[in-house]
DNA sequence: CCATCTTTGTGCACACGTTCACAAACGCAT
DNA sequence: ATGCGTTTGTGAACGTGTGCACAAAGATGG
């Protein structure tokens, strides 16, 4: 079978960021590079008021996390603080964004301009904190024209002449899963080494190309799993008694199941067995 | 100072999910359940052609994971392969949808349709898994009234009758950082007990409620932060010694800025120091 | 200059997550 | 039936992340 490419190479799944490459080359970890973005926007917030000065546990407090997580996190940056008094908030916002490179300019081209397309393209977060967005691109000839936020859009077929000359590293993906893959090798190969993926796909790239996922509709599960667990805490609404039995009986209907010939035995997928749940979605927008 | 609310219950930061209540209540593991949806989608492409079993290492393959940490997670649901063969797809897909909750319907809110409310409602991945969208809802009058994937969009005053009226039990927000507490408190009030984030805010709920976070900012920081590490390698770009100072040195340094009164001695968080970066946020999309 | 109070930075223990590696279980051919 | 090749399920080792609790460091007041 083998589905995917060849490698999995930089990791993808929700374990983000860079995991199976170490990542901690020069000591901070994966689990803090995630949290400094929260900080640098409590601390920005902060700054914005004028507060000169702040503590772990205030600061912590406004980023949501535990002031201990907060002080360990800052101690892989450096010593920034100060006994007795807290972080200076000017300096802090200022070191943070040099550990996270939001002090350089960082071009970004976004692929497939559909509703997420057009919506990430307005996105006030991404001009605020150094990423341009220096092209928007589409293969649909009915999109490649028209504007998103004051840009035009343009063909795909210009992908490789952006990317090289405006010196594009960072590529966001927002086509629907069937053209993913093919947009993500066609920006790997122009030279962009890191992927935000809005497409519901596992993409395999080489080594050194870093892959972020957003998967909304993973989301939602994950939040439908817990949501699931609140209602039935306590009633022991009986699964099919089968489901979690010992072994020996479960692995004989295993072979039942397998032996009805796959058809007619299944349980439908639980509700409206209509197909193609995977492959039709509705363009534009990841499933 | 005291920023946000009074508890930070329930998880949001990185660590998403119920993480600080234990949630391992029958037993599987937070990061288990959030590889469950990636396994379920590989599995519904392969049910869609007909594919009657596989291996833990195709289907590992295929969802961009380590196959032992497949085996296990699937170990946890019970015992749903056979040896030799591998796994029933059929079988999986409804033993996995189950435990995620997805053979029943969830009823979802969606408030504040600026641009990224509109891409949320022409969702495909909704749908499809049986998420139904009850209502899109915004609290600005040019927006209601009109529509949105062809559902009409209503007043948030609406907010309470439909939460109680259709057991809605999820919420989406996506309204500008600063509705967005406001917009949860009255979704929490109204019954919404999961909420999904796409404002760049922490939230702050009562225990019991679930909160999972999207932010585009944070993902594309971290791609930064991994961007400029893989190019500045091995040139030791000098950082202003003091930086990393053994402690004494950086000590002094901070009470001398301290002491210049925390005015112009500031680095200009880097670039172009206009200020208001977290509260003017093109509105409608988050930063 | 000393005492006291505040807050950082971190050692340590523990929980969680990942991966290896292998025995047990199963299908299949003979 | 028996043996062989395959694949699952899991015990155990390891690595990562979290949180407590406290000593050290600095601020502050007398």
């Amino acid at each position: 079978m083998a589905i995917g490419r060849s490698p999995q190479s930089s990791s993808q799944g929700p374990d983000q960021g860079a995991s199976r490459r170490p990542s901690r080359a020069r000591g901070i970890p994966e689990a803090t590079v995630a949290r400094l973005p929260l900080y640098l926007r409590a601390l920005t917030a902060l700054s914005e008021r004028s507060v000169p000065t702040v503590s772990s546990e205030e600061l912590a407090a406004a980023a949501g996390v535990n002031s201990a997580k907060l002080r360990k996190d800052f101690s892989y940056l450096g010593s920034y603080g100060t006994r007795g008094v807290g972080y200076d908030v000017e300096y802090l916002v200022y070191q943070i964004s040099r550990e996270l490179g939001l002090t350089q300019d960082w071009p970004v081209v976004i692929v497939g301009i559909g509703n997420l397309g057009h919506a990430l393209a307005n996105y006030g977060g991404f001009a605020s904190r150094g990423f341009r967005v220096a092209a928007l691109l589409d293969a649909d000839p009915a999109v490649v024209g028209g504007s998103a936020a004051g840009l035009p859009v343009r063909h795909m077929d210009e992908l490789e002449e952006i990317v090289a000359g405006q010196h594009v590293s960072i590529g966001v993906i927002t086509t629907p899963p069937g053209a993913a893959q093919q947009v993500c090798d066609r920006l790997v190969e122009a030279g962009v080494t890191s992927i935000l993926n809005f497409a519901p796909t596992v993409l395999s790239v080489p080594d050194g190309v870093d892959v972020r996922k957003v998967d909304l509709s993973i989301e939602l599960q994950i939040l439908a799993f817990h949501e699931q667990r609140k209602a039935g805490e306590e009633p022991d609404r009986g699964d099919s008694v089968l489901d979690r039995a010992p072994g020996p009986v479960r692995a004989a209907a295993a072979k039942l199941r397998r032996a009805a010939g796959g058809g007619p035995a299944k349980p439908d997928s639980g509700k409206g067995g209509k197909p193609g749940q995977e492959g039709d979605l509705s363009a534009v927008m990841p499933a």
